[in-house]
RNA sequence: GUGGGUAUAGCGUAGCUGGUUAACGCGUCAGUUUGUGGCACUGAAGACCAUCGGUUCGAAUCCGAUUACCCACCCCA
């Protein structure tokens, strides 16, 4: 075992018994999506790295610090560390504003890396469920869009998660925002964090979000970004609180929330849990109006969320959502001798072309073994087939549950006659609920 | 990048202040009479006690380094 090649740090395996939970989410999600109108997105994992710095940023810590990047043959390509920029270089290069009707909707489930420090609900390679909208800069697409993921967790059962929204502004009402945050945190300077000092020129909205306390008790009446809207990101905040209100959703308005990608815009939001542990915001999003014309496409407002499907299972554990479990065998067929051995594969064969999930020994186990197997696989029904059953054509076919025992011939009418009794065993369970 | 904790079979753990063949539960495999599972019982396989170095007559046990993992800061999903 010392010598075996390990798995990197910061990554994990998803075991077949483990699955179930990731097919529950990536479905659940995909399936509401696609109510919405989404259709899926397919990109590659890795993109040109002036894609990420130009669109998310260049000062962000994602780029700056935590990007998968190879260089090789004059080109410098990096691992995905998030799916936006993907999805719309996608929509620009295959000239979808151009084809299909707009609003466009778009998701995707992919895996994304980041090269940060790993920690409960973070690691290098983690999953996300996306969902794009592009062309609307209407305020009811906001409300849509924080609807879908707010109708996907709902679906997925989770409890107790918090909508928090706010607005951040257009670039033309930030640039007088950070003038006055600027003059505001301007005399406290020396006392802030190192961190801060350097994000007063940078990136002032960031101040907001440190948690040191210094920085927090001088940052407590410092401007906040939604008393400086203009008049236009005012409206579209009034009139998406009046779409959400009305369509029921819950919120609470954050205005401490600073998204740490620089191509948001207006509208930003997440939901957050506190059942896993620091890393509480199991999705996260917001309008990014200007993030299509810096990729060279005429301006086009556009939106998007994505979940972390990490955290989202993580927080089901936790509350004890159910997951769809994936279905177990439906028939084992024992064997003795080599004439049975031979019958047994056809007869497997011939159920699973019908569709059933039937397994027979490969192991060479005696029948009380093969039934001891039969039963760990959890299987619904068996037949031990052997030389009795060959010369008279005819098993007992077992229901492992209640024990009962129906004769049947193992000919080609087998399959036909199992799927009766098999049908009529379902319905029964459905009706005990 | 910064801080704290942990490191024993596939998994979860025990191993007292250093002393002969490292223990237990789960899981796996095989049996408990000849052809039938779930329970119970018996047995087996499976660990150079993370790695390297040091202290010692002797180390899983003490010390140091490395690595990995966990948690938090940061950041984000």
């Amino acid at each position: 075992m010392s010598n075996m090649i390990k798995k990197v740090n910061g990554v994990k395996d998803v075991l077949p018994s483990e699955v179930y939970k990731w097919h529950t989410v990536e479905r659940v999600a995909a399936r509401t999506a696609e109510v919405y109108g989404f259709g899926e997105l397919r990109i590659p994992t890795f993109e040109n790295t002036q894609l990420f710095v130009r669109s998310v940023g260049e000062t962000t810590d994602v780029v700056q610090k935590e990007m998968f990047t190879v260089t090789g043959r004059n080109s410098s390509y990096t691992l995905r560390p998030e799916g936006t920029a993907g999805a719309m270089r996608a929509v620009l290069e295959n000239g979808m504003l151009q084809s299909d009707p707009l609003p466009l909707k778009l998701f995707y489930t992919i895996s994304c890396f980041r090269n940060e420090r790993v920690q409960a609900g973070r690691l290098k390679e983690f999953h996300q469920f996306g969902a794009e909208m592009v062309g609307s800069a209407s305020p009811a697409a906001d409300a849509q869009m924080i609807s879908l993921a707010d109708n996907i967790i709902r679906r997925l059962g989770l409890k107790d998660i918090e909508l928090h929204i706010n607005s951040i502004g257009c670039p033309k009402c930030r640039s007088e925002y950070y003038k006055g945050l600027r003059t505001f945190f301007e005399p406290h300077k020396d006392e802030l964090c190192d961190t801060c000092r350097e994000r007063l020129e940078k990136n002032p909205m960031r101040l907001l979000d440190c948690k040191s306390e210094i920085c927090r008790e001088i940052g407590k009446d410092a401007p906040l970004a939604i008393d400086h809207l203009c008049s236009e990101c005012a409206e579209h905040f009034e009139k998406l609180k009046g779409y959400l209100d009305k369509m029921g959703i819950k919120y609470m308005i954050d205005p401490k929330i600073v998204r740490g990608l620089d191509y948001y815009t207006r509208t930003v939001f997440e939901f957050i849990t506190t059942s896993i542990g620091a890393q509480g915001t199991v999705c996260g999003g917001g309008r990014y109006d200007g993030l299509l014309e810096e990729m060279g496409g005429a301006p086009t407002p556009a939106l998007g969320f994505a979940m972390g499907l990490e955290r989202i299972i993580m927080t089901m554990e936790n509350q004890g959502c159910e997951f769809m479990h994936t279905p177990s065998c439906d028939i084992y067929i024992g064997t003795m001798g080599d004439a049975a051995k031979e019958r047994a594969l056809i007869l497997t064969e011939s159920l699973r072309s019908e569709g059933y999930h039937a397994e027979c020994d490969l192991m060479d186990r005696g029948v009380r073994a093969q039934m001891k197997y039969a039963d760990k696989l959890g299987a619904a029904f068996s037949v031990i087939i052997g030389d009795n059953e060959i010369n008279t054509g005819k098993a007992v076919l077992k229901n492992m549950m209640s024990g009962e025992q129906t004769e049947l011939l193992i000919d080609d009418t087998f399959s036909e006659k199992f799927g009766d009794i098999h049908t009529a065993h379902m319905f029964e369970l459905e009706s005990l609920g």
